[in-house]
DNA sequence: TGTACATCAGTGAACGCGCGTTCACTGATGTAC
DNA sequence: TGTACATCAGTGAACGCGCGTTCACTGATGTAC
């Protein structure tokens, strides 16, 4: 049956909500129409009064998942600390580079998670993830920007480290290496610089 | 017709070098066992022949994928070169970070490739890439051996860095970052210093 | 404000397609004698 | 070395399944008067 524009506007909400923890948790092609619906507790015949086709769906959900994690690295309204942005900076990456954010995908980085698929998923997802890269990389700039001598540089280059060593620590599945990278890149003179004392 | 003990060994090599080079094209999932058998100039029914099923392949191509790499990080025999070892690290890094590896997949690093879909493609994979990973770690950790006081720590930290940097770059599709990324872990000090003056 | 009708969010069956895999078959290769 | 038979690499049709998508239907919501 019908339902009111809010709740319309809710389940839709609800969709790519879903499918922005899915996709990260199983790829792209591990997460069925119909999977995502029934996780998002409907069914998947109503899929297509909210989205023209599991593409356009999947952009979104890139997108969300990129706003997500680029408000982790805006400094909290009020925040007492006397550079907040910098904070806001050594928090996140204190979560990034942590063995949580390998075992869970769902709520992490999006180039992380899909990164490698992302090429292949056509040009929809491409614009979400060139929007969403540039994003994230003003934010990292802005908060280097009071210790580096070229801050975009550095943050193209922090970047490229973080999402590379949860990539493969991924990849590798779990042993000795799925740690071990991870820990050498917390050592990187750079991470230890923005981490400030947060070493735990 | 049934084939000569030699001629069906090199079919089977000629199924997993296609493989290969298609996987990290495509993706795992974006290439079928028809496709590749006909790229491969064959029919599909042979294909279990040769292997127990597709996932044994993809470990497989993995697999070769990671050694056909790792290849190119051992010092040539008989270079004249004085420090041979830092020498292919030289020219592996300067392959690695260019325009050329971010447009062709196919013959480029498995890790950057299929990186983030390995996790979510069972245990033998992911056994492909731990082993895959492990090998040119070492190669990285003997080239920066002479350099690095602590050559473990920066050929993690390293590879890293690369494998995020072609990532990222591809992830994004045609357009400014693309060409940022890689020239920004160009002038990271660990890649200069690893390059010796090849800059071009 | 109340009524009558059009709209449309969500359901669940159905569609077509491509995928991984199986199978009967062919005929050259390998092997036992 | 020659012969007779078993093996098996490769072919191409077929299978079953799951996927993205479509559709007729329901009934509450929205809207025009």
């Amino acid at each position: 049956m019908r339902r009111s524009k809010q709740a319309t506007a809710e389940s839709r909400r609800t969709i790519v909500e879903t499918a922005s923890k899915l996709f990260r948790a199983r790829g792209l092609e591990g997460v069925g129409v119909a999977d995502l619906m029934q996780a998002a507790g409907m069914t998947h015949g109503g899929f297509y009064r909210h989205f023209p086709s599991k593409a356009a769906l999947v952009a979104e959900a890139m997108a969300h998942a990129f706003s997500e994690v680029a408000t982790r690295l805006e400094p909290r309204a009020g925040d007492a600390a006397p550079e907040p942005v910098a904070a806001a900076l050594s928090v996140y990456l204190n979560v990034y580079l942590s063995a949580g954010h390998v075992s869970h995908a769902e709520s992490g980085c999006p180039m992380a998670a899909i990164g490698s698929e992302a090429p292949h998923a056509g040009a929809e997802v491409s614009a979400a993830f060139a929007a969403g890269a540039h994003r994230i990389v003003d934010r990292l700039t802005e908060a280097l920007g009071q210790t580096s001598p070229e801050p975009r540089e550095a943050a193209l280059r922090l970047l490229s480290s973080i999402v590379g060593a949860i990539v493969i620590s991924r990849a590798v599945g779990e042993g000795s290496l799925q740690d071990e990278i991870i820990a050498a890149v917390r050592t990187d003179p750079i991470v230890v610089r923005a981490l400030g004392g947060k070493t735990n």
